[in-house]
DNA sequence: TATGAATGAGTGTTCATTCAT
DNA sequence: AATGAATGAACACTCATTCAT
């Protein structure tokens, strides 16, 4: 393992990120070890605490930086697609891997972790700031009682996750995506 | 302590599974010892597994019933209620109490326990029911497209849950609840 | 093992704190394990933190109880016996069972560390308050030039810790008796 | 950093161990962690070990020297002083540092530990060794009964030591200081 | 001479759960 | 119906120490 590489620590704390997240997706954040992690990346579990105080730390982390992918997609759907196709082809990338509740853990936990729920707002915030911007340029008007881009940015993500959620409950797949694409429609296109 | 009462177990069980609600919700189901439920019911430790196999037979049988205030209240608003009203009260009634990760805990955790799944699965499918029987009374006609009444309950759940993990986020409350009022108007109504 | 006998847990505690000192004075408290006085108990290792919050905790019980055989010692050696003897007898009694450090780990220990510092403070002035009730039965008069009974009774504590520190050292035991019964000699008559 | 400055090893061994005096006197053997002396002294952790096979190495090392300044304390009072003043003197000198339970820690651990048990002992023999040199040049005469100088300069040594234990638990410093002086005043004119 | 990176071995502590009453 | 006492198994975390540079 080379040491003096510049930008090698970065990139080792990348590695375990990321193989957090997988196994946290795979087993939740209480019943995943740290044992687990470090095997995943293949070093000793006393090296992530070379890079995280904490199994806490570690989490917080992952919460933060994981989400740069979703963002990626958003700009993908909204920012390069028409405005036709963005919802459907966004609904189908964000359900493309294995379904996990991990999105769900991070929210619940973050209900109850102040540092937790700042992060997880702010990347919240930058997502509908994506949307949003999509949006106003697609319609160029102003928005009707106060429904103007923003809010129908956040009911977007809302019902986007609301249906991840019903999804993970054993909800099918081809039905709710039905069901998105219709009520997307309705949402952007107004009264 | 009676005993010959009839019923007295049942009602015990009852005690037992609200204050684990209560507990769960405040903490988490994992950072919720049995001994914190115990207390708060005012028994010994022993004494829950008089009632429940284990922990997670007790967090099993506490988001089976729990909903069952959920249930009352989608009929109060969508059975009794006149159309119009329906939706803000819903929401309204929805976000009342102090908002608690649980529901989205509860869904984690379906996630990756079967029985858990089948649970929610089924909670889930009874208050689309509901929803659903109440626009189909509202409407008296078939929905364009395959957007019925079942698809637009399940769009409303999901906005709904959507909604509520936004504010546990920290999202802005009358903010959401004016995208909910704007968004499901257009659901329903639709074309 | 019997439960509901009343006393039953004074009892268990008593028998750990035994064994904590019999391993502590043995090996030193940071390198004695829970497990070690677990094992002396004859219990498991969790069983300890029913009674004691943690390491700590146990360690300072330990500290603030033991001693009792100590003030027993002075009792019978100042308060029972004649004025010749005491202090010859003394220093044989305290120098009889097997050398450890203990003492002067819980010194060093209270030295940094609140609590143990007032509990050895308290313990180490009643100890001064009986040898200093003895020698003002046993000189019945004032003492010249401030140097009572109750600085004696400092002088003599503290020349006796020290001489076990240099026992402990390697010192030669009937060298150091013998400078003990010297000093306490003049030290008593006074001038 | 200069390489070929003769006695730049025996410098930089120098710092460390001063660096570790203080911060083993301040937080204890145990407490004291190799990252905090490499820290203070400004260096990295592996480079420690360039100069100390290991831990206790340098806690053993630490033991032998720091004492020189004792020794130099023990001179300054006791050759070159006059008789009188030597004792109170002393006892200002030796307390007017911080108070540490570093002595008692050595102490402690040289119970167990037959290397450090014998650096201390001919130690504490080297420092007698003043002490009771200064004595017999002050009297010049056979003392009575086998008290002679060494004996009384063992009790003063143990008095002191014992003064000091004292003082560490909270004990009064004036208080003691007159105890001191009174007592060894005792000591050495005696009968 | 010096060190950034890594780790094996081990500790205190916790918790759900069971025994015996 | 209820519980005080006890525990086995497990986990997060720590530290002194060594590799390779």
């Amino acid at each position: 393992m080379p040491k003096v590489v510049p930008g090698y620590k970065e990139q080792a704390r990348k590695r375990i990120l990321q193989a957090a997240q997988e196994v946290i997706s795979d087993k939740g954040y209480f019943e995943t070890r740290m044992e687990d992690i470090a095997q995943k990346v293949g070093v000793s579990k006393r090296t992530l605490y070379l890079y995280f105080k904490d199994k806490e730390d570690l989490f917080r982390a992952m919460s933060a930086e994981a989400p740069s992918e979703i963002k990626g997609m958003l700009r993908k759907c909204f920012e390069d697609g028409g405005p036709g196709m963005a919802c459907g082809t966004f609904f189908d990338f964000s359900t493309a891997g294995p379904l996990t509740g991990l999105e769900f853990e991070i929210i619940a936990a973050a209900s109850r972790n102040g540092a937790l729920k700042r992060i997880e707002k702010e990347l919240f915030d930058s997502e509908i700031e994506i949307i949003s911007r999509f949006l106003q340029e697609d319609m160029r008007k102003p928005s009707a009682g106060g429904f103007d881009s923003r809010q129908k940015a956040r009911v977007l993500m809302a019902l986007h996750l609301g249906l991840k959620a019903i999804l993970l409950m054993g909800g099918n797949k081809s039905e709710l995506r039905q069901a998105w694409v219709e009520a997307t429609d309705r949402i952007m296109k107004g009264p």
